[in-house]
DNA sequence: GTCTATATCCAGATAGAC
DNA sequence: GTCTATCTGGATATAGAC
């Protein structure tokens, strides 16, 4: 029977080539923007011809496919490194903030990848979009230990998340004009959200 | 002398096609996302042949130019017609948020032109794109009549109101579920707000 | 298995006849 | 102004060399 002692090798090596391949596909869409990935260009930046791509990716869609799979990993292991969850709940929501902001605003292809819908024929798979999901329910799970169960504050918390994002993004890329306003931000919401908890009639009372 | 006596008619009609080519490629980018516009189709879906649209417009991109001008003028309009701006400032604020998010919500394409940048090649002409900062510097005179004058309240009531907009559009299109916080966003950064003009101070006292 | 070469189709854009 | 014909280039897929 024959053995095939060259078959890690090669998975090794085809891996490889798949990781090479996607840095430089991350690359141009930072240099070019994210629709504007050629398949083409890509080839040539790996010093290989377009077809050939095709043994590594079975599509177009199927890069942007694996590039979500890498953003969304980089998501989870940088949250799960950097995030300490401090006692106070605040403080631990500032950090979130902070973290999302900040994870947003490093690539703004990654952002339009990972969050927005820009690539007209693309969605993620199932698994990859499941990531978001879980963080967010690890975010309701904070705000529950704050007493808080109202879907409508996870649904506020997560507008002044993105909107933080998104206006950093759009209007001071590479700066840090909202960033600087995270820990206002949060805190405004951390205290809005405390006050409707013990007060949670609809008529507003005057300070 | 020669009069020209067809030349209005010429202009009219001109401008016609150029308003029923506009008509259609809202309708495509709606239908298909913003990226996806296709001359060809667009050119069939007036009956014409392709090269023929080069007669209305430059290029791809000058399409896109004139629907981004159209959007533009629409939220000009709607917003002059739709905001009585009362006298209470709340209500004022409340007001301006709820036009945006729901002038947002009423078309993913052309929120997507309007105020992300989606199309990698395409940047909007200065007198277009003058219009969002007319609306800002009248946002920021109606926070100057309530007192504020920081522009980080600014910033931070540009990104409540984006981040309510993002989520809608991306979240619940077609729905109401983050249009219905916008009352109570609006109400919390108020607060917020004042009690800062207030206490201006950077240390944070209990309440 | 991976490569080169090639074929097909579709995109935006231009030239020139009418 | 509209057409036909055509150019350039990208995306996808297959054939065949090695």
């Amino acid at each position: 029977m024959l053995v095939q002692p060259d078959r890690d090798r090669r998975a090794e090596r085809h891996a490889a080539t798949r990781a090479e391949i996607l840095d430089a596909a991350w690359e141009q869409v930072r240099a070019s923007g994210l629709a504007a990935l050629s398949l083409r260009d890509l080839a040539r930046s790996v010093g290989m011809q377009p077809p050939s791509l095709y043994s590594y990716f079975d599509s177009k869609n199927a890069i942007y496919d694996a590039m979500y799979a890498q953003g969304a990993q980089q998501f989870v292991d940088e949250q799960s490194e950097s995030m300490p969850t401090p006692e106070d709940p605040l403080k631990a929501l500032q950090a979130g903030v902070h973290f999302f902001v900040e994870f947003c605003a490093a690539d703004l292809a990654r952002y339009q990848l990972l969050f927005q819908r820009v690539i007209p024929g693309f969605e993620p798979t199932p698994e990859s979009f499941k990531i978001s999901a879980d963080s967010l329910a690890e975010l309701g799970g904070l705000l529950a230990r704050c007493g808080v169960s109202d879907p409508k504050m996870l649904d506020l918390f997560t507008a002044l998340g993105t909107g933080l994002a998104d206006q950093q993004l759009s209007n001071d890329p590479g700066g840090d004009r909202w960033i600087r306003l995270i820990d206002d931000a949060v805190e405004m919401f951390y205290e809005h959200m405390t006050n409707k908890a013990k007060q949670p009639r609809k008529g507003r009372r005057k300070k």
